[in-house]
DNA sequence: GAGTAGTTTATAATGATTCTAAAAAAGTGT
DNA sequence: ACACTTTTTTAGAATCATTATAAACTACTC
């Protein structure tokens, strides 16, 4: 399988659960941003498996701690999370309450001019809410 | 009091419990920071006066609907507002858990170069992560 | 295969936020 | 000031996402 390797290399055994795990967020073309709840639904359908809630969390955290998942910074109820790890930055619409990818080619440079004594800058994210 | 007319005109009647929270976040020179429990924390020393945690809420949520107050995108079991409503961005630092502000000219013009048919932009809002 | 360390699971616990419905306060007209 | 309506406050209950627990299970090592 692909995705052992992977998770070998993070220091991840791969399970069972985490290799359909991988499989329902990277086994595609398209990146795609998600809260738990959407993912689980989504591992029932794909996999017809279900997986405890209790690791979906588990894992979700695990990859996001290795860099395989960001979380998305913004206001809501749930936490969202992005399989594309890239660069870059979102779109919120406010009225759909969805999350639209924003290129880094797409905000042009963004240049932080002020520094914090020995504080270094590990991400730059920028949130554009959008209304009608 | 200075406040009622502000509450007033935004069509809030202006409660007592209301402005003893206007009191605690807007009599001073200085914007901050603060979560719902910070707040009430904050009450109950500044006006030994315990105001309901549910009215804490209800207020904070009126004051942010008529722009008052402003929540800032972040990732955290509680929800952060500010009482700095002008346009401006954050650092968030990782470690201490604490929101720093950035000022607009610290960051330099953002430009979204990308348009959602039928939408326009409400906010640009941009969290700069710091670690150590 | 035996031993151990890590993982999964269902369920309980936690904690922030929202809801509820009754009491209190504010606003309005007389 | 008084009667009446509407809004607000309140304590406590309900909700809902997330985290903790601890027992059963699985992967890894030797």
């Amino acid at each position: 399988m692909k995705y052992i390797e992977k998770l070998r290399n993070s220091g991840l055994r791969p399970t069972k659960q985490r290799l359909q795990i991988c499989e329902v967020l990277f086994n595609t073309d398209k990146t795609f941003h998600f809260t738990i709840n959407e993912l689980e639904q989504k591992i029932k359908k794909q996999t017809n498996n279900k997986i405890s809630l209790a690791t979906v969390y588990n894992t979700v955290h695990a990859f996001e701690k290795k860099g395989y998942l960001k979380q998305i910074p913004i206001n809501s109820s749930e936490a969202y999370f992005d399989t594309n790890v890239s660069d870059h930055h979102h779109f919120y619409d406010l009225k759909e309450e969805k999350l639209i990818d924003l290129e880094n080619s797409d905000v042009g440079p963004i240049n932080i001019l002020k520094k914090i004594n020995g504080k270094k800058i590990k991400s730059v994210e920028v949130l554009v809410k959008l209304e009608d």
